[in-house]
DNA sequence: TCCCTGTCAAGAGCACTGCTCTCGGTTGTG
DNA sequence: CACAACCGAGAGCAGTGCTCTTGACAGGGA
């Protein structure tokens, strides 16, 4: 992969990876807002100010570990998607995230909760974060096209400033019905709104553990869509 | 209210509501994680030993905040609640609580964001915490009352280990059938994964403004519940 | 081969944080 | 009136992100 480098820059390379681990060893037991840079420059065995050859801030640290955690993710659901039965593939997508994001809770906090204060994300981090929303969108294309999508009669049609704002996402799926397109974005609210509560401890007291409830949420959510 | 009390201690319940107020003042703008005991000392004009006085830690500060938060989350939420026609009130109190999210993202994002590091919620939390849902139980029993609630014919009985999460909810509003309770669960997740994405920036480049997306969805969720 | 240039780790230092402890002064009460 | 409780000020500790300077080293051209 990076034969043809330098020593110097194949030693960069590594030694950059080798901060990210670390950071991320360091992000899974304190989190995000307590992670320090003289703490992983310490686990690594080197001086702080040495870390700042590779990461010019603590932010430009905390920028390439987010878009990591959105790779991780988007790669966890892709491969999820079997591209065999458009409910059964749905279902084990939505326990995919699930499972990474219980798996790697500061991770998914770093990109799904709240937003750093003072750090403001830079473009390079949107395109891997849509990576998820792309793959739900693209099981119901194949599932529109495999007629397995019954558009709910129910689901009104989206006008004014929203049948505007729907137009991207036409973009992206043409073949689906404008209508499904609006209840793709709310059931994409619904399942970052369960994981997220399952995660932060709001379903303490009522469900949890959260299991069957998630189980049930996705089908029904599926079903909400038209997903047959 | 408090007319019976000392001098000093009047002194010392109006000095307590004086930093929680500059602290609210300096959570709005600089965030949760970078609240400071010390900026909030000088912007009192005390030093900030002496705010140990009051609040023992920087967590039992936290902690006052949350109450707060949720206390006037509720209360905003519990004002919209008009008792007139279900799908309006549903509607009106979805839209007030986006309000004060809106208003106060930083409170917003101190309770319903990613858990602070190193902080552990104590149990005074949990009660303004239920607030809000419990709200959306009791204009559900009011519809059900009136008629106004069809359980729709597609939502599954819950079973098993489901049913029996079900049962804290039967308790807190027995004529809901479970089947609308574990509803219930799923758009109170999916209210506040919106609130929360439109607040994260989680929407920029879809739903973004999202009024007329929030106000879609609130009425497809009342649907949903089978609410008319 | 030599030497210059760019890269690197180390360390000191600045301004900030949460928190503790001690020292006096004030206030309320027996 | 005296004593105890309370309170603010200040110093101090260990930690943070970040900057700057210093000295060592490697790569490539002459």
């Amino acid at each position: 992969m990076n034969a043809g480098r330098t020593a110097r820059e194949r030693a960069r390379a590594e030694l950059t990876e080798e901060i990210k681990t670390a950071a991320r060893r360091q992000l899974a037991t304190v989190g995000a807002e307590a992670l320090s840079l003289r703490a992983v420059s310490r686990e690594l065995g080197m001086v702080s100010s040495a870390l700042y050859r590779y990461f010019a801030s603590r932010d430009e640290l905390l920028t390439a570990l987010i878009i990591d955690a959105y790779d991780a993710l988007g790669a966890a659901a892709e491969a999820a998607a079997t591209g065999g039965d458009p409910v059964d593939e749905w279902i084990a997508i939505y326990a995919a995230v699930r499972d990474w994001a219980r798996a790697n809770p500061q991770e998914y906090a770093l990109i799904y909760g709240s937003p750093i204060s003072g750090y403001k994300a830079p473009q390079t981090t949107v395109a891997p974060a849509t990576r998820v929303p792309l793959l739900l969108l693209s099981v119901l294309q194949r599932a529109q096209a495999a007629g397995r999508l019954d558009p709910p009669a129910d689901a009104p049609a989206p006008s004014g400033a929203l049948a505007q704002q729907t137009e991207v996402l036409v973009a992206l799926a043409p073949d689906l019905p404008p209508a499904v397109l609006v209840r793709t974005i709310i059931v994409w609210t619904q399942l970052f709104g369960m994981i997220s509560f399952e995660l932060f401890g709001q379903l303490v007291g009522s469900m949890d553990p959260a299991d069957e409830f998630f189980a049930s949420a996705s089908r029904q959510m599926a079903a909400f869509l038209g997903l047959r």
